[in-house]
DNA sequence: GAGTTTGAAACT
DNA sequence: CAGTTTCAAACTC
């Protein structure tokens, strides 16, 4: 990390301090620019890192003052150009189109393509372009400065990567539609579905979302743009190197997610060798020769700084107009399409006061489900965990999502005052909620796609549900859409609870200022559902957050750390050993129960699914994940365990709720009602979960340690048929079934929560085709009865973002196992 | 929903 | 670092 920004200071001042540049430097009517937006950019990148307070602060000063290292290069190197420009007339044409005075949109695109870009950038009316529109223009900028560069027409990129960008959101397009209507193509959208979520998880380092946001943008709102640039340059000659890097960076994210900073490092290099090349030889064989390349090279380094950084607000647009507007003078333009990377950058630091959804940086060790802390976004990439961005891509792709779909109100509000905090407990229900897990996995993408299928389950459904109207008897099936129905009711109360599974708190007298206020703890600001009293969590007070997090941190620097740790973020597989090894997901710190023997969720540790260890000081530890001194449970205590489960399984399918009797019996009304498209779709299921358990079977004889446990097993059917059944039942309780472990755990089913997942789970059993039933509910039952203790089970309050690894791994490993392995694309 | 229990956080 | 107090979640009734 630091070789390249040192490399790159060393060149860069050796760069300056060299004769050329000197002479080059007194050859140019135009004043250098670089330092003052260079300083300023420092200053404020100084002022705005919000590394103090954040958990993760290194990261993100690293990477802001990586940021501005470049953006330091690219102010040389557009003063080199601006210095070029003085002295030569054919140079670029970019710089001459910059000393133009630039105001409307309609000037040629012809004349430059940073300029066109940079009046794109204006003209744009949303954030998410821009991002990707205003590094073309700096990136295009050198091949301005080369003579006879046949520019990249920003068309060019767009054209290449809005496809792509297309089709990865037509996936997903097809996914929702096929998870909305289609059922029988179940595997397709799995398949979409992984694929979207392993280009999500590759973000990593960048934010992909960002750029996926703005390339979607960009389709939709450059079209015209595209055609007339065509028109004007007569389908000028793409640069076949450039689309070719163009797939290299879009697919670097896949690719080699893990060699972003090398890429990077190279980018920066390649950038050195684009000034040098431009300044000091002024060569048009080199320019021809590396044009490619250093195109390239820039693209990647500014497309790359830009997905990483990627906060861009309107602020920065408006000053950018600004900018725009009052740069008559000679270089003004480029010296504001400098400035307006300088706010990018301060903005990056500066917007602290942002909607989630403007930003697209993530927060991969705190679950966003309330509102993150707004720093916290950048300064928690690249946590100790090693991930990075696993959250707010998944939300930004959703938000992306929802804004192409035109019914979906919450995006209707997107500008909306309110829209705020529709959008945190959209958010809430959106990203993972464990604030107890660590190192957000990447997976958790795939858990956001299905939470964000909850979310569009309920349109989608209604839609579904009208369209099947006339074949089915909707008798059932309207009511459970119905808004005053109990269903209805009860599945927004459980979207509620699943949305405030993550955090909601209840302080009355920490003003949610200090660790004990859970939102607090969890790095989040405390929301509508909290029930909290004379609250200082939130943005409005955001001084004091921050200044109390400060202090908070400044006595622990690990206060705001995740409390457990799990190693490589792995999630012990069904079966394994991995419990039995202490290290495997441990308590940061470790308990002191002493009178709940670790068995409740007093105990941090058993809340947080984990085994105790030897940083506890439990008495009577019998944490059924796993005890601090490492024993296992003997056997009376496994028999208990296991007739926990089995009392739970009863409980679940003899003692039934009222309520839950709703849910209970609207999935056979359904199935017993419905009309052929569902028989079909049911059949379609049928042949999916066929396969599914085929496969199951052949794995689980060539790898027998692949015992399942019931959290797996109930990930299968789980997985599977929200896909099937997503107009039928609530998709919350797909994401709640993880807490069916809690049967296993404790003495009896306790909680509600608890008690109507299983009963939720058993209904989904219920619903699978009666000679597939017993396959599935055997399966089940072997593996009940079968798993030896309940340690594997899902964590009682895991909560959805294991949950959801577990489903996701248990959908790979399980389903379809020729394909990629999601987990492993994003813990490897 | 009120009251109790519990253990982490905060304080001394 | 240990002991005590404060606090809010978990739990019980």
């Amino acid at each position: 990390m630091d070789t390249p920004v040192k490399n790159q200071l060393a060149t860069t001042s050796k760069f300056e301090d060299s004769p050329v540049f000197n002479y080059i430097s007194n050859l140019s009517p135009i004043e250098p620019v670089k330092s003052i937006p260079t300083d300023h950019a420092f200053t404020s990148l100084t002022f705005a890192s919000p590394s103090s307070v954040f958990p993760s602060p290194q990261i993100g000063i690293h990477k802001e003052s990586r940021f501005s290292i470049r953006r330091h290069q690219f102010s040389d190197s557009s003063k080199n150009e601006s210095s070029q420009i003085g002295n030569k007339n054919n140079t670029s044409e970019g710089v001459s189109v910059a000393v133009q005075p630039s105001d409307s949109c309609t000037e040629n695109f012809e004349c430059c393509t940073s300029a066109s870009s940079a009046r794109e950038i204006t003209t744009e009316p949303t954030d998410g372009p821009s991002e990707l529109v205003i590094e073309l223009p700096n990136t295009l900028k050198y091949d301005c400065g080369s003579p006879d560069s046949d520019m990249v027409p920003p068309d060019a990129i767009k054209t290449d990567t809005v496809p792509r960008i297309a089709g990865t959101l037509e996936s997903f397009d097809e996914f929702l539609m096929d998870d909305s209507k289609g059922k029988l193509h179940s595997f397709e959208s799995e398949k979409n579905l992984r694929n979207i979520c392993s280009i999500e998880q590759n973000i990593e380092a960048c934010d992909w979302v960002s750029f996926v946001s703005g390339a979607a943008d960009l389709l939709n709102l450059d079209s015209s743009m595209m055609e007339e640039h065509f028109e004007g340059q007569n389908h000028k000659s793409v640069d076949p190197g450039t689309i070719s890097f163009l797939s290299t960076v879009l697919q670097l994210p896949q690719d080699n997610a893990n060699d972003i900073e090398k890429t990077e490092a190279i980018s920066i290099i390649s950038c050195k060798q684009c000034e040098i090349g431009e300044t000091v030889t002024q060569s048009r064989a080199i320019g021809n020769l590396k044009k490619t390349d250093q195109t390239s090279a820039i693209l990647s380094s500014t497309l790359l700084d830009k997905l990483a950084v990627s906060d861009l607000s309107d602020k920065v647009d408006d000053k950018g107009k600004k900018c725009m507007d009052s740069s008559s003078k000679p270089g003004s333009h480029r010296l504001c399409s400098i400035r307006r990377r300088c706010l990018v950058f301060e903005t990056s630091g500066a917007h602290k006061n942002k909607p989630i959804c403007d930003s697209n940086s993530s927060s991969p060790a705190i679950p966003s489900d309330c509102e993150v802390f707004p720093n916290e976004k950048q300064a928690q990439i690249n946590t100790a965990s090693g991930y990075s961005s696993t959250m707010l891509p998944g939300i930004g792709l959703h938000l992306n999502a929802l804004a192409t779909a035109p019914t979906d109100n919450k995006v209707a509000k997107l500008e909306s005052p309110a829209f705020r905090s529709k959008q945190i407990i959209m958010l809430n229900s959106m990203v993972s909620c464990n604030p107890l897990t660590p190192g957000q996995n990447p997976l958790d993408k795939s858990l956001t796609l299905k939470t964000l299928e909850g979310e569009l389950a309920p349109h989608y459904n209604e839609a579904q549900v009208t369209e099947n109207a006339p074949q089915t008897s909707t008798s059932a099936v309207s009511e459970e859409f119905d808004q005053s129905s109990p269903r209805r009711k009860r599945f927004k109360l459980e979207h509620v609870e699943e949305s405030n599974a993550c955090k909601r708190c209840n302080c009355k007298r920490s003003k949610c200022l200090k660790l004990y206020c859970e939102c607090f703890a969890a790095g989040l600001y405390c929301v509508e559902p909290c029930s909290c009293q004379d609250c200082f969590n939130k943005p409005i007070h955001e001084s004091t957050v921050l200044e109390t997090r400060r202090n908070i941190e400044s006595r622990n620097p690990l206060a705001f750390a995740p409390k457990v740790i799990r190693d490589a973020d792995v999630v012990p597989e069904f079966g394994d050993e991995s419990n039995k090894t202490p290290a495997s997901a441990r308590h940061k710190r470790g308990c002191n129960c002493k009178k709940s023997s670790c068995l409740k969720k007093y105990c941090e540790c058993f809340q947080g699914g984990v085994g105790c260890s030897i940083n506890c000081r439990c008495k009577g530890c019998k944490n059924a994940f796993g005890r601090k001194d490492g024993a296992e449970e003997t056997d009376i205590e496994g028999e208990e365990l296991e007739a926990c489960k089995m009392n739970a399984l009863d409980a679940s399918l003899h003692t039934v709720k009222e309520d839950d009797k709703e849910h209970l019996e609207f999935p056979i009304t359904v199935l017993s009602e419905n009309s052929r498209s569902l028989s079909q779709e049911l059949e379609g299921c049928k042949n999916a979960l066929e396969i599914s358990l085929q496969e199951v079977n052949e794995s689980e004889k060539e790898n027998p340690d692949l015992s399942i446990t019931p959290s797996s097993e109930i990930s299968r059917p789980s997985i599977r048929l929200p896909f099937s059944f997503s107009g039928k039942l609530p998709l919350s309780s797909l994401l709640s079934v993880g807490s069916s472990a809690q049967f296993c755990t404790s003495q009896k089913p306790r909680t509600k929560y608890s008690f109507s997942s299983r009963l939720k789970f058993e209904t989904h059993l219920q619903m699978i085709p009666e000679d597939e039933t017993p396959e599935a509910l055997n399966s089940t039952s072997d593996v009940k009865s079968t798993s030896p203790n309940s340690k594997r089970v899902s964590p009682p309050k895991q909560e959805f973002g294991s949950t959801a690894r577990r489903m996701g791994r248990k959908l790979i490993l399980r389903s379809i196992p020729p394909f990629p392995s999601l987990s492993s694309t994003g813990e490897q």
